[in-house]
DNA sequence: GCGGGTGGTCATCGGGTGTAGACATCGAGC
DNA sequence: GCTCGATGTCTACACCCGATGACCACCCGC
């Protein structure tokens, strides 16, 4: 469909998916390498988080992103390499997830209600196969919640700082996988009101 | 069910792994279904506790087994129903694990050492592909593990009892998969005597 | 013996994956 | 006008998966 009206086009073809470099900078072009890559990285960042690295396919996210998944090797060098490359985009908008912040968790677990617990939760619990994707998951796990449950149990003393900091990790994204995959049926339909008490008693 | 019920007298175990053809032919390779039956389920139950269904291929099952991964289909009817039958096998040697009981705990986080937390443990957190391996395996979850943590609370009239439950098994499920995944270094790394109290804690 | 059923091997199918590479098309600068 | 690099499209490859069925090897009962 979208026909091209052969080869002027001088209707604006009411771009579909108004990719707006705007900015100041020149007109919306028709064909534009960086909004194509921002619509990759887009729909790469919801399918991944939603399904995981493994079980999302480069075909998923092209026909999600409205562009050819030839493009994910094009732009980013490979289906890893999108994936690097979607952390390091989250890298910015993410905020640390303070496991002992009351309104941090209840703003993380909110968050997984709407978006999926994203691939960094999950590779707490199963490595990934491509190794440069694993390396990226596991480096930003540590960065955005590992580490400042760590830092947390330091400064109070504690000796298994480090252990401890992982466990509450495990358990929390425990939980939180287990309530998106739907196989404790309770946790899944649980109200977030009546859920975050729980989990705040558990983690303490 | 796997009984030999032929007149033939031969003791199934002595059948060698001498599949090696560098091992040459001495052994006169017995032609036994049951064996094979038996060594596949066997392989199947390792290799389905250490990366869990998806990430199992039948030919590796066959290879770990000595048997053309083709008997699969023959004897089980398929990858997934030789899963559950896998489950089913399992099904007899394993108690419930009650997770309050800290005898019970303790064998269960060293089993999980042993063997790796199993394909029962995984699906907690997420569905596998094949209905049929997730239903057996969701069932086999709260038939083992959730359901009895349930009823322990149901008799302490606790009203969420079903969500607490869930919610402890889950936690779990995260502490002890994310152990095996190795992404955590201090948790995969620690000692069962160090970590056992802390997930005492944690879950009461 | 020997026939036939059982057990095992193998090539192959149909489908899915990531991605490479040829080709088509656009758009800016000469 | 034109060229030519940038951008997009599409086919195809090489590899994996689970499953199938034809074919062969063995061994028991006759």
């Amino acid at each position: 469909m979208t026909e091209p009206t052969g080869p002027r086009p001088t209707a604006a073809e009411a771009a579909p998916h108004a990719t707006e470099p705007a900015a100041g900078r020149t007109a919306p072009r028709r064909r534009d390498a960086a909004a194509s890559r921002e619509r990759l990285l887009r729909a790469a960042g919801e399918l991944f988080g939603e399904r995981g690295y493994d079980r999302t396919t480069a075909r998923d996210i092209g026909e999600r992103a409205g562009v050819d998944p030839a493009m994910i090797a094009r732009y980013f060098g490979g289906k890893a390499l999108l994936f690097v490359a979607v952390l390091r985009a989250e890298d910015r908008s993410e905020s640390f997830a303070d496991l002992f912040d009351a309104d941090r968790l209840a703003g993380l677990v909110s968050r997984f209600d709407r978006q999926g617990p994203g691939p960094v939760a999950q590779v707490a619990v199963r490595p990934y196969e491509d190794p440069d994707a694993y390396a990226a998951a596991a480096a930003e796990l540590d960065r955005r919640v590992v580490g400042p449950l760590r830092e947390r149990f330091v400064q109070e003393g504690d000796e298994q700082a480090a252990l401890r900091a992982e466990l509450l990790t495990a358990a929390f994204v425990g939980v939180v996988l287990a309530r998106r995959a739907g196989t404790l049926p309770h946790l899944a339909a649980a109200d977030r009101d009546e859920l975050l008490p729980l989990i705040r008693r558990l983690l303490d």
